[in-house]
RNA sequence: GGGGGCAUAGCUCAGUCGGUAGAGCAACUCCCUUUUAAGGAGUGGGUCGAAGGUUCAAGUCCUUCUGCCCUCACCA
C-alpha cells in the first residue's frame, strides 16, 4: 500500500513545492475562474479568444520549447499547449521542472486544432493550481487492484472513465427518482437513523449508546414505521432516500450499510402502486438510457408496455406443480416439498411462509428475467402488510423481480391497529424463542397507528441493487464510492 | 463459517527445475517547437504482504497469520 512516506516520489515533489514557491508560484491557490469545461471547450471553434480551462494532469508530452498535456475534469478531456514563446521562458521552465502528472494546472488561451487533427487551447498564461505528493497509476493500464479500487476508489474515478460514468449515473438516478416523486406531490422527509427501537423489517441492528440519555440506540434498519407516523400526522405522500444499516453478512448483493427509497401514499393500495412502479421505472430509464431495452449480464432485458402480474401460489404452482393452498399447514407443505424431491436447508424449523420463500426462492426466483410483479405473499412473511380482503392467508402485496433480484417491495400498509398488535405479538413471540430476524414489539408505533391511518400504499426499493442492476454490475460495492473494508495499517 | 484464488518497484506485470531481483510506464539528469501510450541518450528505485520452517541456498517448497476477490452457507 502507498503508506510509506519515504518514497522517492514524495521527497521530489516536496521539494518541487519549495521550487514553485521560489518561482513565485502558489502551490495551492485559492480560486480559478473557468470559462468552460474541458468537454465543452473542444466544442468551439478554432480561433476563439479568452479561454480559460483548468483540471488535473493525465499525461503530458514535454519538448524543449513547446508541451502538450491532457487535462481532465469531470466533464472529459481536453488537450492543451504550451508554448515557450507565448509564456516566456521562466514559466515554461516551470511547466518543464516544477509540473507533475497529477498536478492541476488552468490556462487562459485560444482555440486552434493540431496538425493531427486534436483540438487543443493553446496557453497564454498558465496558472499553477494544486501540488500532488504521489504518482497516478500508470497512465494507460490503470489500477486494476480490486482492493485499491474500493479502498481509494478516487484513484478508480480518475483513471476510469467507466466508473466515473457508473458514480454519474447513480446520482443521475437519485435525480430523476426524486423529481418524479415531487412532480407527484410526493413530499421528501427524514426521520431518524438513530433510534430506540429497530422496526420496520425483519433483520439484525447495529446498536450504539446514547451518553447523555444513557440509553441503547439503534441503527435504523428501514425508515418504515416512521414514514407510516408521518402519515398519521396527514402528510398523504411522503418518501425518503433512507440510509440503512443491518448488521448481517456481507456478500455482492449484500452490503451492512445501504440506501433504500421509500414511499408512503394515502389513499392507494398496491395495485395503484404497481400501476405506478411501472410508470416510475420506465420513466427512470427513458430518462437514463433513452430506452426500455437495457442489456444486463448479456441479455436485453424489456421494461417496455405492461409488466406481467403473478401470485406465489401461480407461480409455485407453474415452477414445480405444488398448489401452495393445498397445504395449509408447515408439516403437509414440508411433506409435499420433499414428495416432489426438492430439497431446502433446514426446512425442520421453518414455518409455512418461510417455506414457500424458500421454495420460490429455490425454484422460480433464479430463472426469473425480465420485470415480474410477484403478489400476495404469505400473510405471515408480511407483518406489516396488509391482509387479503378475500384470502386471509396472503398479503396484499408485490416485489418486482428483474433477473432473479428483488428489487422492490410494496403491499397495501396494514391500517388496523388491533390486527397489527396481534401480529407483532405473534412476531415478539417468535423472537422470544429465539428467531433473532423477527421483529420487536413496537408500542409506539402502535400507539401513532391508534390515533387513525387512511388506506396506504407503501413501497420500497434497494438504491443499490437496481442501479448494480441497471448499471450491469455483480457486486453492490461497484455501486457504492467508498465501501466498508476492514482496515489494513 | 466452509471451499477456491490472489499479494514481486509508485502503477501494470514477468520471474523457468530452489542458484546474483526483471521489463514497460512513472521518477531523476540531459536533448528536443506539433505531440497524443511522443521520441532519443543516460541514472536511480525492492522488507518479493507478515512471521516461522525445510535447505549449502527460498520470490519460488512447507506451516501459520493478515488483507482482498470468487463461491457455498447465512441474510428480504
Amino acid at each position: 500500500m502507498a503508506d510509506k512516506t519515504d518514497n522517492e516520489y514524495r521527497q521530489v515533489r516536496i521539494s518541487k513545492l519549495d521550487r514553485l514557491r521560489e518561482a513565485g508560484q502558489n502551490p495551492y491557490p485559492e480560486r480559478f475562474e473557468r470559462s468552460h469545461m474541458l468537454a465543452d471547450a473542444r466544442l468551439l471553434d478554432d480561433d476563439v479568444q479568452g479561454v480559460t480551462v483548468a483540471g488535473r494532469i493525465m499525461t503530458a508530452r514535454i519538448m524543449g520549447k513547446l508541451s502538450f498535456i491532457t487535462l481532465q475534469d469531470v466533464s472529459g478531456r481536453c488537450q492543451i499547449s504550451i508554448r515557450q514563446d507565448d509564456v516566456g521562458p521562466e514559466t515554461y521552465k516551470i511547466v518543464k521542472k516544477l509540473v507533475d502528472i497529477g498536478d492541476f494546472i488552468g490556462i487562459a488561451g485560444e482555440m486552434y486544432t493540431t496538425k493531427t487533427g486534436e483540438k487543443t487551447v493553446r496557453a497564454k498564461g498558465f496558472s499553477f493550481l494544486g501540488k500532488t505528493l504521489r504518482p497516478l497509476p500508470e497512465k494507460w493500464q490503470g489500477v486494476q487492484d480490486q482492493e485499491v479500487l474500493y479502498r481509494q476508489r478516487y484513484l478508480d474515478v480518475i483513471m476510469n472513465p467507466e466508473s466515473m460514468d457508473r458514480f454519474k449515473l447513480r446520482s443521475n438516478l437519485i435525480r430523476i427518482m426524486r423529481r418524479y416523486l415531487e412532480d407527484q406531490a410526493f413530499m421528501e422527509v427524514e426521520t431518524p437513523v438513530l433510534a430506540p427501537k429497530a422496526s420496520g423489517a425483519a433483520a439484525k441492528p447495529f446498536t450504539s449508546h446514547h451518553n447523555a440519555l444513557d440509553m441503547e440506540v439503534f441503527l435504523r434498519i428501514a425508515p418504515e414505521t416512521y414514514l407510516k407516523r408521518c402519515i398519521v400526522g396527514g402528510f398523504d405522500r411522503v418518501f425518503e432516500f433512507a440510509r440503512c444499516f443491518r448488521n448481517e453478512g456481507m456478500d455482492p448483493s449484500h452490503l451492512q450499510d445501504f440506501t433504500m427509497l421509500e414511499y408512503y401514499c394515502a389513499y392507494w393500495n398496491y395495485e395503484d402502486n404497481m400501476n405506478f412502479t411501472q410508470k416510475l421505472i420506465q420513466h427512470v430509464l427513458t430518462e437514463l438510457f433513452g430506452s426500455l431495452e437495457v442489456e444486463i449480464g448479456g441479455e436485453k432485458i424489456d421494461f417496455s408496455g405492461e409488466w406481467p402480474r403473478v401470485s406465489f401460489r401461480e407461480l409455485i404452482l407453474k415452477d414445480c406443480d405444488i398448489d401452495i393452498e393445498a397445504f395449509r399447514d408447515a408439516d403437509s407443505l414440508r411433506a409435499e416439498i420433499s414428495s416432489k424431491g426438492i430439497t431446502l436447508e433446514d426446512v425442520e424449523k421453518m414455518g409455512r411462509g418461510n417455506l414457500i420463500d424458500q421454495l420460490y426462492k429455490k425454484v422460480s426466483r433464479p430463472q426469473m428475467t425480465g420485470p415480474v410483479f410477484l403478489t400476495k405473499h404469505p400473510v405471515d412473511l408480511s407483518p406489516l402488510a396488509r391482509r387479503n380482503d378475500d384470502e386471509e392467508s396472503v398479503s396484499d402485496r408485490f416485489q418486482l423481480v428483474i433477473r432473479g433480484w428483488e428489487v422492490v417491495n410494496a403491499y397495501s400498509e396494514l391500517v388496523d391497529p388491533l390486527d397489527q398488535r396481534a401480529r407483532l405479538e405473534s412476531q415478539a413471540a417468535l423472537k422470544a424463542s429465539g428467531d433473532d430476524d423477527a421483529m420487536d414489539m413496537d408500542e409506539d408505533y402502535l400507539l401513532a397507528m391508534e390515533h387513525g391511518m387512511p388506506p396506504i400504499s407503501g413501497w420500497g426499493m434497494g438504491i443499490d441493487r437496481f442501479c448494480a442492476l441497471i448499471t450491469n454490475q455483480s457486486n453492490l460495492r461497484d455501486v457504492v464510492l467508498f465501501p466498508l473494508m476492514r482496515p489494513n495499517d
